[in-house]
DNA sequence: ACCTGAACACCGTTCAAGT
DNA sequence: ACCTGAACACCGTTCAAGT
């Protein structure tokens, strides 16, 4: 006999997922809909992914990789301010290219620790390089907390529309991490 | 004949569904859980809410106007930096109190204009005037939306469990708003 | 005037049957 | 070894029929 040989694979099945996640909110990254994009049925999917919730990870991992490969560069600059404006530049360019995909970052999702913490932790290494340079390594992580508190903040509440004041948003952007690296450098200059 | 009389209420309904939404997720809140919590069937539940995203805005708008009553109060502190500071607090705590409630809030909703803009606008305004008597009129907008980005963001990788680095939670936060008003204040002088 | 069961179109998931 | 249709339990929503 001949055995059916596959007709897909799991980077498709992720990337037509993605492809629905941007174009019809999470809602619309169904089974279904997932399997219509790469031209197989919905069951066929329980071959690579173990349902929904695994397929919706296995989307944020990829998500998580590109957005630490989008970010990396930065962490090269000599200047630390450099580096944090760099880098605060380059996450929000992200967040604005693939908002479907940042977003899921954020939701709430299962709280069994994902593979992406390996990437988060990396990241978050190079970021506390970074700030200890500016404030010295006893403040460093609460000052790596302040900036990317901000910026997940700002785009998350950018992406959802809630900037409604008007006003120019880049410029608050750019306004926000300024003051908040003056701030940290008055914090850092009083030890 | 005895026409039906009403069994429950909007209100009720909504309660239900905040109490549910913190239970067991947005998932959690179904038309038919929410109509069992009230002791009615789920196609009553038309009678009073035009469907289910209708419940869910109308859940977001019961919780916007809560988080404004409890953040108010702070507004109304002589110096500027303590009234940030308490706001910022409150903030949080209400966070911490009503997770599921707050995560809604920043949910992608439909971006209809939602009759919570009201709240949101006096509580904007509010912010707006301490942080004039901070940096000045010119930088006002700005500064406020770099204290709300960095209390969402803060509040919001929090709850989603993003701080796995260990250390003091509560101080990063108290360190961060510090940070901010700090910078603020040098960028207010500046000019 | 409100409530209900029944029905419809969808969803995720399982599984026996095909190749 | 992978794919499929059929089936199941669940949704949200509609609507005619009850009181």
């Amino acid at each position: 006999v001949s055995p059916a040989r596959a007709r897909t694979s799991t980077e498709a099945i992720v990337a037509a997922g993605r492809a629905l996640l941007e174009t019809g909110g999470l809602d619309a990254v169904t089974m279904q809909a997932v399997a219509a994009a790469v031209g197989v049925r919905a069951p066929s999917l329980y071959k690579r992914l173990a349902g929904r919730p695994a397929l919706i990870r296995a989307i944020a991992d990829d998500v998580a990789t590109e957005l630490g490969g989008a970010t990396a560069p930065a962490l090269e600059l000599e200047d630390p301010r450099d580096a944090i404006r760099a880098l605060a530049d380059h996450y929000r360019a992200f967040a604005h290219r693939s908002p479907g995909a940042y977003q899921l970052l954020f939701s709430k999702l299962l709280p069994e620790a994902n593979p992406s913490v390996e990437a988060n932790a990396a990241a978050a290494r190079g970021l506390l390089q970074l700030t200890e340079r500016l404030v010295g390594r006893e403040r460093s992580l609460e000052a790596a907390r302040l900036l990317t508190a901000f910026a997940h903040g700002f785009v998350s509440m950018e992406l959802a529309g809630a900037f409604r004041l008007g006003g120019d948003v880049d410029e608050a952007y750019r306004f926000g991490i300024d003051a908040i690296i003056e701030g940290l450098s008055v914090s850092g200059s009083q030890r």
